[in-house]
RNA sequence: UGAGGUAUAGCUCAGUGGUAAGAGCGUCACGCUUACAUCGUGAAAGUCAUAGGUUCGAAUCCUAUUACCUCAACCA
């Protein structure tokens, strides 16, 4: 035959997707059908495929591809995001590496730099999904710089503003120095960090006396405006009212009380900076204390720190702790670790920092996003544990910081006409904003208006994404937002459920007044074999491409989707993908040896053949069922591996062995027929996780017009299951057991046929035995009365049956195993007995489990009986 | 520190108060019975984290403990 036994992803995978995009299958546009729609989680557009969007992909492209089969209006919107802080950040290293500095350069100049920087390594990302078999609608193809996003984004900010949600406001701002910019809490990140608790002697003014704090920061007493004690704390009541002098620079700060403080911590002695801590900024407002910010925007000092000026933050740590010490004010130094804040991006240590920044009020437009999910059940969350995390994090929300220091992004339309911090407008376009200023009463050239020169945090124009993909914000009655809008699924990681899902949930019910998608799935973390975090920075995570290379597609997506139930952490192991990979081979050696069957057409169908196939078919429709309750879980791994023990098992194992011909001989044509029709419907179901591999297959049955091709083919239809047939065959197949046992235990070959009689006391029905006949190669099968002497025997279920053996039977060896046997059973029947023997237990208990045990006990009864009489017989 | 989650075979995980606990992989034994050795057949493998409790009955519900995970906040 000219198929080869091994199934090659590599080419057969380009060959299709090749085919697919000719054909344009993944395309959609709105029809009479109904919608099936998912947005991606557009990956940063300078980013390259990692085990998370292998996973999270695959998933989409599972779900999507088989809302196609069951003749959805499948439309999956692919796409990138700016990602304004990665992205910059590497933009502005490349600069560096060519001797540029950002800041040398006008904005316009830069952002051209951003966007050579985006075409050229833009699609990168994209063109891996492909590979990976997406199949997404690439006509639709977005990105979150578009013109027409960006306008969204701008249209939605003035929106926001009119509103009265947006406002500007002078706050504390994790401040990161590297990219000079803000962050939102969200992406910062606590690192444990060792460091040193320094105890460092301020002077009471006007008096010897003196007083120690501790602090970790040693470098920020310039910013000190005060020292704080607990009221109640008696150690200090001597200092009450007076002042202390900041060593070095000698400043006189009062000595205040607040309750704040923990007489436990440290010496009970709080020095207070209200410019570079959270708390401290609290305390000072309280206390109305004088703020002194002592660091420029890149964390170096500026004059405050005196002659450490322009010096880093942490430089001038080591010198001041070296001064104090000299000085004789460093009492003593402690180990000390705490977790101290650093950017998620540039792994920068944040500053708390206190500027101008643009914030949106949460409270109110979170109140529909909360109920959603947690009240009506709009929105649902898989797995369910999500929305106590959900409900935390909405019932304690704080405003949203949309503001960012930097260039790459939608710049903030705020434009101002004069110094003051409010003399500004905000308006869509400058134009806009000239009239409003004119409306105003103050005359400006149009040229002398000043645009706010921050742009809006990323996550601000991804909020829309659902709505703007469709042109949804800009023109909300258009007939694709009205056809593709709510959005069904999505699939997600956890680690952005308030960054995005929920903030999308937000826009949502504020901008459409609907949800933005029905169901949301978080998958879990991708971790490796020891549970760690795979990340670029420990090297742990596989080359995405590599093993596509290495096990195809195919079975890479099935490696990935066999261990990933929602919401549980992925541990990757490649074994996995190799996993996938033998299926693939199987699944391609099953089509091998059905496409080398030659055809006899006066060939009866044989009964084992007929009888196996109406046993397929039910036991196919009951797997259908059971996938199709997986998906309704989202439990994907368990929907792939009840299509996988169908395929492996009942298909290739039990099926295909009973219909094969013997060597060399045709096989009858109706068998043939039927099983290319259960095999086609195999790769339907099959289909989306293996797209490759069962377009390969199904094309290869026969020649297909494009209008025939399996990615567009017809779910197989809904029949009534026969459970009778199914538990008939569970019972041939445990005979069949049986004898291999046997075969096994006694060295016969399976090539020896082999004589059989059956006891039939339950009286099974004989549907089955041709099967077993030829799975068993059994030269006779009788139904006998009465044990046969001096025969191999099992049991199944109080059916006996023999095998007889020329020459000696170990007798002593079958006594052994009747005696064990019977034990089992007796000890079996006793805690059953004892249960029914419990009035408590047939009063109390269901009607159905009672009469359940009382099954029991009689099969076991039977069973018993069975044993007793064989082991009477060699005796 | 707080909130949430998890703990079942060597590994990864199912398990809906009622089966003397299941799957896939791995392990071991045997086997090339010509679709597939990327395979077949068979086997072994469990104190359901620990300790209590509720119940006729608990892997499942409750309480406490321990360990780990995630998120949030951190006392300078």
């Amino acid at each position: 035959m000219g198929i080869p036994s091994k199934y090659s992803a590599e080419s057969v995978e380009t060959k299709w997707y090749d085919y697919w995009m000719t054909h344009n299958y993944f395309h959609s546009t709105p029809d009479e059908r109904e919608p099936y729609t998912i947005v991606i989680p557009p990956p940063n557009v300078t980013g390259v495929l990692h085990m998370g969007h292998m996973l999270n992909n695959t998933i989409q492209d599972v779900l999507i591809r088989r809302a196609r089969l069951k003749g959805k209006n499948a439309c999956w919107v692919p796409g990138t995001d700016h990602a304004s802080i990665a992205t910059e950040a590497k933009v502005v290293a490349k600069l560096k590496a060519q001797g540029i500095d950002k800041n040398d350069l006008s904005r316009e100049e830069f952002l051209k730099h951003a966007w050579e920087w985006t075409e050229e390594y833009g699609g990168v990302i994209l063109d891996q999904l492909k590979k990976l078999g997406c199949s997404c609608d690439w006509d639709r193809t977005k990105f979150t710089m578009d013109d027409d996003m960006s306008e969204a984004v701008i249209k939605v900010f003035v929106d926001l503003y009119n509103k009265g949600l947006i406002y500007r406001g002078y706050r504390m701002v994790n401040w990161d120095p590297e990219a000079k910019t803000t962050l939102s809490d969200e992406e910062v990140i606590h690192v444990e960090k060792q460091g040193f608790l320094y105890y460092i002697k301020y002077q009471v003014e006007g008096s010897d006396d003196t007083l120690v704090i501790a602090t970790t920061r040693p470098e920020t007493i310039f910013g000190d405006t005060a020292i704080c004690i607990n009221p109640n704390d008696e150690r200090f009541v001597h200092l009450k009212g007076k002042n202390a002098i900041v060593p070095i620079c000698g400043r006189v700060i009062p000595i205040i009380e607040d309750e704040y403080v923990d007489v436990e911590f440290g010496t009970g002695c709080l020095k207070v900076t209200p410019a570079h801590d959270e708390n401290d900024k609290v305390l000072g407002d309280k206390h109305h204390l004088e703020v002194v910010d002592i660091f420029n925007e890149d964390a170096s000092l500026n004059s405050f720190g005196m002659h450490y000026e322009g010096q880093d933050r942490f430089v001038v740590r080591k010198a001041i702790v070296k001064e104090l010490k000299e000085a004789n004010k460093l009492v003593k130094t402690e180990n000390y670790t705490n977790k101290v804040g650093t950017s998620e991006r540039t792994k920068a240590i944040i500053e708390p920092r206190l500027s101008d920044q643009w914030f949106l009020k949460m409270e109110d437009l979170a109140k529909p996003a909360l109920d959603a999910v947690l009240t009506n059940g709009d929105v649902k969350l898989f797995p369910k544990k999500f929305e106590n995390t959900y409900r935390h994090w909405m019932e304690n929300i704080r405003d949203w910081n949309i503001s960012r220091q930097l260039l790459w992004g939608q710049q903030i339309p705020a434009y101002y006409y004069g110094d003051g911090k409010e003399d500004f407008v905000v308006a869509e376009t400058i134009d806009d904003a000239h009239t409003l200023i004119k409306e105003k009463g103050i005359s400006i050239e149009r040229d002398d208006i000043r645009q706010d020169s921050d742009a809006l945090d990323t996550w601000f124009s991804s909020w829309l994404w659902p709505m703007s993909v469709f042109d949804g914000i800009r023109n909300p009655e258009n007939e694709e937002i009205k056809y593709y809008y709510p959005t069904n699924d999505l699939v997600t990681g956890p680690d952005i459920l308030f960054f995005w899902v929920a903030r999308m949930i937000i826009a949502g019910y504020e901008y459409k007044d609907q949800r933005p998608f029905e169901n949301v799935y978080l998958t879990g973390l991708v971790r490796d074999k020891q549970r760690r975090k795979m990340s670029k920075s420990l090297g742990n995570s596989p080359d995405a491409l590599k093993l596509i290379e290495d096990y195809g597609a195919d079975g890479v997506r099935v490696g990935l989707l066999l261990s990933s139930a929602a919401g549980n952490d992925l541990m990757f192991d490649e074994d996995l993908c190799q996993q996938g990979k033998q299926f693939a081979n199987k699944i391609w050696n099953a089509f091998r040896l059905v496409k080398g069957w030659d055809v006899d057409d006066t060939i009866v169908q044989p009964n084992s053949s007929k009888i196996a196939i109406e046993w397929f078919e039910s036991k196919f429709q009951k797997t259908i069922a059971d996938i199709e309750d997986h998906f309704s879980k989202y439990r994907l791994s368990d929907a792939l591996m009840a299509t996988y023990k169908l395929i492996w098992d009942d298909f290739a194992s039990w099926l295909l062995e009973i219909i094969k011909p013997a060597y060399q001989q045709p096989i009858d044509a109706k068998t043939l027929e039927q099983v290319i029709v259960l095999f086609e419907d195999i790769l339907k179901i099959l289909h989306p996780f293996m797209p490759f591999l069962t377009e390969e297959i199904w094309q290869y049955i026969e020649e297909r017009s494009p209008e025939e091709a399996l990615i567009i083919a017809e779910w197989p239809e809904t029949k009534t299951i026969n459970e009778n047939l199914i538990s008939e065959f569970d019972f041939a197949s445990e005979v069949i057991s049986g004898i291999r046992n046997i075969r096994k235990q006694k060295n016969i070959a399976f090539k020896d046929a082999i004589a059989f009689s059956a006891v039939n006391n339950e009286n099974v029905s004989t549907s089955f035995d041709e099967v077993i006949s030829k799975l068993g190669n059994l030269e006779s099968f009788e139904y006998i009365n009465e044990s046969v002497e001096g025969a191999l025997t099992f049991r199944v279920k109080s059916n006996e049956y023999f095998i007889p053996m020329e020459g000696s039977i170990d007798v002593e060896a079958e006594v052994k195993k009747l005696t064990e046997e019977l034990n089992y059973t007796e000890g079996f029947l006793t805690s059953v007995q004892k249960k029914l023997s419990n009035e408590r237990f047939v009063n109390n208990a269901p009607e159905q489990v009672v009469a359940s045990e009382k099954k029991k006990e009689a099969d076991a009864l039977a069973k018993i009986e069975t044993l007793k009489s064989s082991l009477a017989s060699l005796q």
